[in-house]
DNA sequence: CACCTGAGTAAACCTAGGTTAATTCCTTGT
DNA sequence: ACAAGGAATTAACCTAGGTTTACTCAGGTG
């Protein structure tokens, strides 16, 4: 895995998605950290300020409750930034592990210094912005369809927003994203198999 | 109500969190709202792409769902700045209302030219993007409670974070807060008062 | 090859919370 | 003071999903 090839999957993620960074102005260093399927990138209670990017692979945030349950909080595929918005912006150790459900690599650059940096390009500053109103949004669809919605639905929305992680990933993980043991979904997979 | 008065309580709102913004450059008007009790500043569905800010009272968003049941997703009480992230960023219409719990002002600017300026001053926008990163949080302590949480529990979060509302709203509020029928917060009130 | 171990399925049983409906208690308007 | 409509409580009954246990099947590993 060469650095300079990494570095240029980071800025093409920008230049795809239409903001044009004045990269000059960068100076900073990267780490690489290459996860195999199974381990974490950070485990929950860690601290992480880190800023994250999964340039290959198939991630998942997960985080246990006391009672030893796990939860999935959501799927992430390359390429994409991840991480703990809120551990980066508060300091707090994280709430949740990232797990790679497939071999991975990814890319990090120290938070601090990089939001220090990111201040001064308006293209950055608009993309970062355009990152929290995202994930918000996000957040806010999946606290209404836990309410709202039957695990049933959640599963049938599930499958709409991830075609391809339906055979990728193990049902039990299907099952913690949408809140449900395994036997549950077990069971609503043969009923719908039924109609 | 006096326009000076509100704007004025409208800027002491930034200074008291500690962002001194630069008010000589902006020179937006506001429109003033009153809303009384009951009454809705925008119902779902409304285009509301304007920022709201609560100078006094009490609000909660409120969506309906299909099958016609209603969900509090969050109480706001003065002063603070309310409205549709979601809506202004994305120009869609609103997931939800804001109702008036008790007879409220809310003054309003366009969001448009209201971002357009704020991009100016270094202070607004870290204010916006703290603003952002904070109702992200929220909403992501949320997700995770109606998963790994008890009705019953969350009830208590709630009390413990909302005391003086308690007694200010009726009970039928705060079970749709918590996503439970007001019936089924009747019964955990019961037990709890027996223990 | 036999032997695990972990993933999915299935069945039996349990519980939290939903639904409906009756009863009482407050408000609020006249 | 009165009536009337909404808010909370209680009880009876129902259902989605949790829990436990048992069975099967596929993939490694010695």
């Amino acid at each position: 895995m060469d650095r300079t090839q990494l570095q240029d999957s980071f800025r093409a993620y920008f230049s795809d998605m239409g903001y044009q960074i004045e990269w000059e102005r960068f100076s900073l260093t990267l780490d690489i950290h290459v996860i195999h399927k199974g381990d974490y990138l950070f485990q929950q209670g860690d601290h992480a300020n880190k800023l994250y990017f999964l340039h290959k692979g198939l991630m998942r945030y997960v985080s246990v409750s006391d009672t030893g349950k796990e939860f999935t909080q959501t799927f992430a595929k390359s390429p994409r930034i991840i991480g703990s918005t809120r551990s980066m912006v508060t300091q707090a150790p994280v709430l949740f592990g990232i797990q790679a459900l497939e071999d991975s690599v990814v890319i990090s650059y120290p938070w601090p210094t990089f939001f220090e940096q990111l201040q001064h390009d308006k293209s950055f500053l608009s993309f970062y912005i355009h990152f929290l109103e995202n994930i918000f949004i996000t957040k806010e669809e999946r606290e209404s369809a836990f309410v709202k919605e039957t695990a049933e639905q959640r599963y049938l929305n599930f499958c709409a927003d991830y075609p391809e992680l339906k055979e990728r990933i193990p049902l039990q993980q299907i099952a913690s994203y949408i809140g449900i043991t395994p036997v549950a979904l077990s069971r609503i997979r043969a009923k719908l198999s039924l109609s």
